[in-house]
DNA sequence: TCTGGGGTCCTAAGTCTC
DNA sequence: TCTGGAGACTTAGGACCC
């Protein structure tokens, strides 16, 4: 147990909203709301000036634009995200070789792992250090907490939020706990949290006074122990820097339900050779294929093979998950579909062959060698149409206007905000969809370093989703509200 | 109101092996 | 040869997280 608050947790605020503000001046300042844009889509954003209007992260999008008709409504820019994470996980592996990613917005450090820390005050100055520095590297703001343990510290930056820092002294940690809401502790969601209340638990303090005994009889033994201890304000869980990937997995909502047997079983063998790809690019190959189907009524239910060694081969992985939807019953249509792969090893050549031998022997008709080619999927073989190239919120360059982002697109027309990170709020101009002075454009960096060189910086990668395949029942003409 | 996508971990029942 | 138990593995589902 350590006794310096030396494990800090940072949370970058509203990120991908926050992201989209840097980069788009108009939206500085008004409700942003980033997330899916078809009719089934969900938050997964939304800026504090949205959250003021009720909209959260996981809200179906058709209820965010109840409560926020005037906001403006994005498709993630992920190719971005993930250029501004790996600056700032960068910084925080300044301050030491323990670093644990949580998502691309999320991080703990073991600052004591480090030296960047070994008390209080100096555990205070890096986490102000810190923040300063993500703030003038990505003009950005991130949320720091700082504990004794990993829980503590993610429950402080909860409540630094937004742009602030807590420190949790050493020794007030069950006194503060205490009062909060059961729902604080992490591994509680609606389901534990409702178990609870209906045992008459509704804070820590009284998960703490139920006993170790009562909890493992309510919530089962490993859940029980846990939380008992997380009431007790125990948490030895160490900052891991390296974690394996334990499982690969795709998955589709469809936009309408699907109904036609044939059209359920091409959807599977196109999820099936995408996970593959997944799979490959990570160099890892699994033994176990899942099926997941969620039907029209949204009642989901999976199918599982194990196979005798593990493969990274498509027509494999192909014919196992054509084997699962056998045995599963789409009547009433399906609305999700997805292939995941678990079990994972590490690629090997021979995986390969022993699982293509193996599959011959197995499968009937011999297989042919497979190669890195498998087809593209039949919507990726569709040339996509002018439309799809102009999804909302991703930027573009106009030969006569410049740089600028697309605000909305439809019925052979886009209309484009001309600003950069950098520029004041821009004018909108519109266009035809085929005009051939418009291209779509990488996202310019948010901070400038040096005068006026916008050439270095967090600059986002080339982003392939820039140019969309048009999406199996995807609904083009995303739009964006004016904001 | 109508619920994404990519993960992790846990539980429980059934099966297999020794 | 049959039976029973322990433990490992497989499968399915649920909860949770960001």
């Amino acid at each position: 147990m350590r006794t310096a608050p030396t494990v800090l947790h940072l949370d970058m605020d509203a990120f991908y909203a926050s992201a989209e503000q840097a980069s788009k001046p108009s939206l500085r300042g008004k409700a942003v709301v980033v997330g899916g844009l078809g009719p089934r889509g969900v938050v997964a954003t939304a800026s504090y000036e949205a959250r003021a209007l009720g909209v959260h992260s996981a809200m179906p999008m058709a209820q965010a634009r109840r409560l926020a008709p005037n906001a403006a409504y994005l498709v993630p820019r992920f190719g971005l995200y993930r250029a501004i994470s790996e600056q700032v996980m960068g910084l925080l592996r300044d301050l030491s070789p323990l670093v644990e990613p949580l998502s691309l917005d999320e991080a703990f450090v073991d600052l004591e792992a480090g030296g960047a820390a070994w008390d209080e005050e100096s555990a205070r100055r890096t986490g102000t250090r810190l923040r300063a520095d993500i703030r003038t590297g990505t003009g950005l703001t991130g949320s720091v907490g700082l504990a004794v343990s990993k829980m503590l510290a993610k429950i402080a930056s909860e409540q630094a939020k937004p742009d602030g820092l807590v420190l949790i002294r050493p020794g007030t940690e069950r006194a503060l706990l205490g009062p909060m809401s059961v729902r604080t502790l992490p591994g509680v969601g609606p389901a534990t949290g409702d178990h609870l209340r209906r045992a008459g638990i509704t804070t820590v303090e009284e998960i703490a006074d139920a006993g170790e005994d009562e909890l493992v009889r309510l919530l089962g033994k490993a859940h029980g122990h846990a939380l008992y201890a997380m009431a007790l304000a125990q948490d030895e869980r160490p900052v891991v820097a390296e974690r394996e990937t334990k499982s690969v997995s795709v998955e589709d909502t469809y936009d309408i339900d699907i109904h036609d047997r044939v059209r359920v079983g091409l959807e599977v063998q196109r999820l099936a050779d995408r996970c593959v790809r997944r799979l490959r690019e990570a160099g890892l190959s699994g033994r176990t294929i899942v099926l997941k189907v969620r039907r029209y009524d949204f009642s989901t239910l999976t199918r599982s093979e194990t196979l005798r060694g593990p493969t990274d081969d498509p027509a494999v992985v192909r014919e196992a998950a054509a084997r699962l939807l056998d045995s599963v019953d789409t009547t009433g249509g399906v609305r999700l579909l997805g292939v995941g792969v678990s079990g994972l090893a590490d690629y090997t050549q021979e995986d390969l062959f022993a699982q293509a031998h193996l599959a011959a022997g197995e499968t009937g008709p011999a297989e042919q060698p497979e190669t890195d080619e498998t087809p593209p999927p039949a919507d990726e073989q569709r040339e996509p149409s002018s439309e799809h190239l102009w999804r909302s919120g991703h930027d573009v360059r106009h030969a006569e206007y410049g740089h600028g982002w697309v605000q909305g697109s439809g019925l052979g027309r886009v209309t484009v905000r001309f600003e950069t990170p950098h520029s004041g709020p821009g004018r909108v101009r519109t266009f035809r969809t085929d005009d051939p002075l418009l291209e779509p454009a990488d996202p310019l960096p948010l901070v400038l370093r040096g005068p006026d060189r916008p050439t270095t910086g967090p600059q986002a990668p080339s982003d392939p989703a820039r140019r969309p395949k048009s999406r199996s029942g995807g609904g083009g003409g995303a739009a964006t509200s004016s904001p």
